[in-house]
DNA sequence: ATAGGGTTAG
């Protein structure tokens, strides 16, 4: 609309002014399309706008919201001569919606030696990304700063609090702020929600859940995706059925693929693959991928494999070239023993340029990200590093641990196995912790992937040897390994 | 007169 009366007035010759800017870019950033986005830069430039400070912040703004243009941002960013909290908040705001969360850290940080200060929309945008990265040192920092500065602790950024902590491992913290919340809207209680499902808190999810609907807020879509999602990370399949079936009847929303998705996954994680599939065929939308890999997943934890292999093989013909689908597969055959096939899935990927994701882990130490992946040898500490990896490992031996070599991808032998085992991206990182922090503080790592069933087991032996607690966040949900046992209880 | 922000299945 703003657009369309932009255009109207070029037409009637009506020259648009340096506050007519802004809304146009605003309207762009809507949209979405570069090409926009460049022309209008263009009139701009022509008209002398250019070093106009609000007319720079929506333009930054403007080519952040266009889909992987935050180069351009950049260059608007580095280009203006004037810069304030909102040209700063636009260019960290854009880097962490862009999953660049390390230079929208950078970039706060950077802000600071500049002396431009922070106010509570770029503590928001700077908490997205410190909860990406799962720095928890980093958002307590950014916590007491905003305290510090008197920054506003307005709706969004007590929300944002309350992520920042659930997601990077606190959830007690979320909680206690989500408490102290003097005004709490949906999205509120849907993170502290979010929070406790993904700690395998089922059951405080569930009850905080139906607190919400006794305050009279009522769920809407994304609050029965944390509900549901909560079920099915503590296995409670009847309060899952229950919250499925109130969705439509009680609430009026309709549920959609995300929704029945969690029905599935609740139903396989619990072990109950013919309901799920049975569920899947009376869906009335059509399973997409996400569904039938869940699913892939319960058939091999349940030992179905023949069912996990047919299922495995249509995916990959719907899907070829979603890495995972073949991951999947491979893992069937490595627990079938069936090598020859692994192989055989191995070399598809290959002849389709296609490489597994890399696993890598993420851990901070005094102020600083470290990322590990497997076989890592760029860090400066390597060498110590992998003789902690072999030292870790005699001991947990020592102490009862067997490697779970099936998950190897490469059909190599025993001792090879374990050794690919040992250089896992968690171990690295778990080594680095165990050298460079004093015994008995808690290490808190950050995978990009499921942690795998041989790292699940070698964490808790290691969490009694070393008498550490240890606190996984993978791709999921959390893991908080303490004297030799999980948060999870094994069921993941 | 004009600008930047929070929750989303595996």
């Amino acid at each position: 609309m703003a657009l369309h009366f932009y255009k109207t007035m070029l037409c009637y010759g009506v020259l648009p002014n340096k506050f007519t800017y802004p809304f146009v870019l605003k309207a762009c950033a809507g949209i979405g399309g570069l090409n926009l986005g460049k022309s209008v830069h263009g009139f701009v430039v022509k008209l002398g706008f250019e070093d106009d400070l609000h007319v720079q912040n929506t333009m930054i703004h403007m080519y952040c919201c266009c889909e992987g243009e935050v180069e351009f941002a950049r260059k608007v960013f580095e280009g203006s001569p004037k810069s304030d909290s909102v040209t700063w908040s636009a260019m960290i705001g854009g880097y962490a919606r862009s999953g660049r969360s390390a230079e929208a850290v950078g970039l706060f940080r950077e802000m600071q030696v500049v002396g431009v200060c922070p106010d509570e929309i770029t503590m928001v945008s700077v908490l997205s990304a410190c909860t990406d990265l799962g720095a928890l040192e980093l958002g307590k920092w950014l916590e007491s700063y905003v305290d510090r500065m008197k920054i506003t602790k307005s709706l969004e950024l007590c929300n944002a609090l309350i992520d920042m902590f659930a997601k990077c491992g606190d959830v007690d913290k979320a909680m206690k702020l989500f408490r102290r919340m003097s005004m709490r809207t949906i999205v509120s209680w849907t993170s502290v929600i979010d929070g406790l499902a993904m700690h395998g808190r089922g059951l405080e999810a569930v009850s905080l859940f139906d607190e919400m609907i006794e305050e009279g807020v009522a769920p809407d879509d994304v609050a029965f995706i944390g509900v549901l999602s909560a079920c099915s990370h503590s296995g409670l399949v009847d309060k899952g059925h229950y919250y499925f079936n109130s969705m439509e009847k009680n609430f009026g929303i309709v549920p959609k693929i995300e929704h029945y998705g969690c029905m599935v996954d609740l139903l396989s994680r619990a072990g109950l693959v013919k309901e799920a599939l049975e569920f899947v065929r009376n869906m009335p939308i059509e399973p997409n991928q996400i569904i039938w890999r869940s699913i892939i997943t319960a058939c091999h934890a349940r030992g179905e494999l023949k069912l996990g292999e047919t299922i495995s093989k249509e995916l990959i013909k719907s899907e070829p070239m979603h890495e995972s689908n073949y991951v999947l597969l491979s893992n069937i055959y490595a627990k079938l023993l069936r090598w020859e096939k692994k192989t055989k899935v191995r070399e598809m990927m290959d002849m389709k340029g296609m490489k597994k994701i890399p696993g890598s882990t993420m851990i901070e130490l005094n102020n600083e990200m470290y990322e590990f992946v497997a076989g890592d040898k760029s860090h400066d500490q390597y060498k110590e590093i992998y003789e902690m990896v072999d030292e870790m490992g005699r001991e947990i031996k020592r102490a009862g641990y067997v490697p779970t070599t099936s998950q190897v991808l490469l059909d190599i032998d025993e001792e090879d196995k374990e050794d690919a085992l040992h250089r896992h991206s968690e171990k690295l990182a778990i080594a680095f912790a165990l050298l460079n922090t004093n015994p008995g503080t808690p290490i808190r790592i950050v995978k990009n992937l499921r942690v795998c069933e041989d790292c699940h087991s070698a964490t808790k032996f290691i969490s009694k040897v070393y008498n550490r607690e240890i606190v996984v966040r993978d791709r999921n949900r959390f893991h908080h390994f303490k004297n030799g046992l999980c948060s999870c209880r094994d069921f993941w």
